[in-house]
DNA sequence: CAGTGGTCTAGACCACTGC
DNA sequence: CAGTGGTCTAGACCACTGC
């Protein structure tokens, strides 16, 4: 039943219900509120912040749908577990990379303008022909191979150039250019990877590999990206936390 | 800008949010509403049906937060696409296979309460020592092998044995037992099959595994169970859909 | 029974988009 | 500029939980 006191600046351009999720946060994570502790039901929490309840109410949904909160009917709300992580989102492994403090680089294999046909197409949902960008590209971080990736971009989203994927993970190269993606639809799996594969991995011939497949979707419904990627299977798993109701 | 007739039944004990949510899901099925079309700006549609914006909104909310709908700030609210799935939902492999239409079975090869140690018992969030279920199964569908599934289940959770787990699901006892399961942390990843597991899967030696780590916290914060499985790489892979913010 | 979260209403003002 | 979604308020009644 802790009493937590939060700032909320009412001049601020960041929502109140976002301040309250962002300063939730917080205190769960620097321990102010410990895990399995109970909060104050919801109208005094409002109250204590001169919020009104669906207000307030909003700013506890996103915690419970993100995973830090548990809410029981009749019984109250508590804070759940340091451990549980946040809800996926679309992340590029560029950035997951950077963040997790490694130096990302990229060296293109190849780079084209293509017309899309079969699955491309479909997946990009352009008409069969229709000219998009490959790119074939190595991820090392510090130095050493994690992944193969392959892409196919629609021109008509960004202008792409070798150079430009060569200094810059393509998510950063989609964000500047004003592309806000939505939607990922992924798929992963394994296999074993080939005589080429592997020794671009420098991995033994026979070593398992992660396999991705992605389409990814941008606020305005297009299909922007289709993505095949390829892991060494001793250096990538791929992690998320699911959510019921 | 299509019109938009849902049978809205204020007698329910269904909420009227979740009623507007399961009628635009049906109508974005049957085609009613195709990909790509607009819907009626919101307070317009909550007028059709009588209803107040907020509850309108909370269902469209839902929609979009499940990656069906897209909103635009002063454009307004569009269907996605047929292809985008629902966000995942914590589901068990005995159930999936039901949906997908095969008939699962289950193969127990070993059964045991033990005392908890080491990753197990920080898993479950257990005092060392704990005794816990462990079981070690082979799933088959339609009679061919596809996945060695090793389980540690908290004793207090639910009470198992060999016959139970033979003959039906993991998630489907423990829903029985009234465990409502609210989180899941998995993390997937791939390596080799050594020689007892592809023999056991009925794989060549050296084929490809997919890996999964999961632990699934239920409604009151336990831990419940921890799940390590492993997968044919040719039979089996994970599908997702992300959605941001 | 008191206390909690779950649902719902009828408004209000604002920021952004596209013409 | 008109039209749209984004945010917020101040209530109301209900269903469920645990004592």
């Amino acid at each position: 039943m802790t009493a937590l006191k939060l700032a909320i600046d009412r001049s601020s351009a960041v929502p109140l219900y976002h301040q309250v999720v962002r300063g939730i946060e917080a205190a769960i994570r620097n321990g102010d509120l410990s895990a399995g502790s109970r909060l104050d039901n919801e109208i005094d929490l409002a109250a204590q912040m001169n919020l009104s309840r669906p207000t307030m109410r909003k700013a506890m949904d996103e915690l419970v749908r993100s995973g830090l909160l548990v809410r029981r009917r009749g019984v109250g709300t508590q804070v759940v577990s340091n451990e549980v992580r946040r809800s996926p989102e679309i992340t590029s492994l560029f950035e997951d990379l950077q963040e997790a403090g490694g130096i990302p680089t990229s060296e293109v294999l190849a780079f084209s303008r293509e017309p899309a046909y079969g699955t491309v197409a479909e997946s990009l949902h352009t008409p069969p022909g229709t000219y998009v960008y490959h790119s074939f590209r190595l991820r090392r971080v510090d130095g050493r191979p994690l992944a193969l990736m392959e892409n196919w971009i629609r021109e008509d989203a960004v202008e792409l150039s070798e150079a430009l994927l060569s200094s810059r993970g393509l998510y950063e190269i989609l964000r500047a250019a004003g592309v806000n993606l939505r939607l990922a639809h992924q798929r992963i799996g394994a296999r074993i990877a080939d005589d080429a594969e592997a020794d671009r991995l420098d991995i033994a011939p026979g070593s398992a590999l992660v396999t991705m497949l992605r389409v990814a979707i941008d606020d305005k419904g297009r299909s922007v990206e289709l993505g095949r990627h390829l892991y060494r299977a001793d250096s990538h798993s791929f992690e998320m936390t699911l959510v019921n109701r």
